[in-house]
DNA sequence: GCCCTAGTGAGACTCAGTCTCATCTATGGT
DNA sequence: ACCATAGATGAGACTGAGTCTCACTAGGGC
C-alpha cells in the first residue's frame, strides 16, 4: 500500500493528519468504480477487519466532501451515495442499475444558471445536477427495452 | 374548508379515495410557500389536532409525489423536503435563507442532457436540478454584503 | 523520545422513514 | 338510504442513517 492516492494528497496538502483510517478509507474509496453509500464503507472497512468506526467513516467522508475529493449524490431512491472524483466543479450522470458514474463537465449549464437568476431575480449561488440513467454497457444487455 | 385544492383535484382525478386525512394535508400544503419536509408537515397536523398518523402523512406525501403535485428536494444540507408545486416538468430555485421556492422551465436543460447523452453514450432516463441561492426580498435584506 | 492536540472507536442517542395489523370509512352497487 | 368491501388509516414497533460524547490513542512538530 505504497500508492498516494489522489484523496490521500489531497488531505496531507489541506493540512489534515495522514491517520491509518483515513489511508485505509481512502484506498477503500479508491478502489471503488461507482457510487458508495457510508453503509457500504463501514461494511468494506469491517470485511477486512479495518477496525474503523462508523463515526469515523462519517467524520472523514465529510472532510473528504468539504476538499472536494469526493462529491455526494442524491439518488432518486432517496439514498445519499458518494463517488470519489477529481476537485473540480463538474456533474455526473449516475447508472441506476450498475452504479457506474461518470463525470460530465458544466456543459451549458453556467449559461442556465445565469438566465434562471436573470429572469426570478434571485441571487444563484449554488446548484446541483444529476443525470440518471443507464450506462452503454448495461444499455447494450438491455437492448433497449425498459422506456423509462 | 369547502377550497378545492388543486391537490384534491389531482387525487380524484387520479382515483384515489378523498379521505379526511387527505383533505387536510391538501390544506396544509396550500399553506405552505416554500418548501416543508415530512416532519413539518407531521408537525403542522399534530398542532391542528387533525389526528393525522406519521405513517399516513408519508403515504400521502409519496402519492403526491407520484402524481406530481408535489416535488421532492434534496436540501444542501441534505434533508428531504417537498415542496407543492403544478404538474409538469420543471425545477426549483430555493431560497437558502427564508426557503421560499419558485419553479423555473425547463430552460435549455433539455439540450445539455441530449449532449451528455451523446458524448457519454448513456441514455438518460431522469435527471433532476436544483439551484441554491438567495431570494430576491432576502437578497435586498442583506444589503448585498455578502458579494460572491 | 516527548508532548500536545487532532483524530479515533465504542456505543448511546436521535430522528426519518417503513412496516404491520386491527380498525375505520369512502364509494359503487343495490 | 343501506351495505359490502377494498382502500385508507393510526398506533406504535422497528430499522437504519447519521450525530454526539467521552475516554483513549497516535501523528508529527519539537
Amino acid at each position: 500500500m505504497d500508492d498516494p492516492t489522489p484523496i490521500v494528497t489531497a488531505l496531507e496538502r489541506a493540512g489534515y493528519r495522514l491517520t491509518e483510517p483515513r489511508r485505509s478509507l481512502a484506498a477503500l474509496i479508491a478502489d471503488h468504480d461507482g457510487h458508495f453509500t457510508a453503509a457500504d464503507l463501514v461494511r468494506a472497512a469491517q470485511a477486512r477487519r479495518l477496525g474503523i468506526g462508523r463515526a469515523t467513516v462519517f467524520r472523514t467522508l465529510e472532510v473528504l466532501e468539504d476538499l472536494g475529493a469526493v462529491e455526494r449524490l442524491d439518488l432518486p431512491s432517496g439514498e445519499h451515495a458518494y463517488v470519489g472524483c477529481e476537485p473540480a466543479h463538474h456533474h455526473h450522470v449516475v447508472c441506476s442499475r450498475c452504479g457506474r458514474t461518470d463525470e460530465i463537465d458544466d456543459a451549458g449549464l453556467r449559461a442556465i444558471v445565469g438566465d434562471v437568476a436573470r429572469r426570478t431575480g434571485y441571487r444563484v449561488d449554488d446548484h446541483r445536477l444529476e443525470l440518471i440513467g443507464l450506462c452503454p454497457p448495461c444499455l447494450a444487455s438491455d437492448g433497449g427495452e425498459r422506456c423509462r
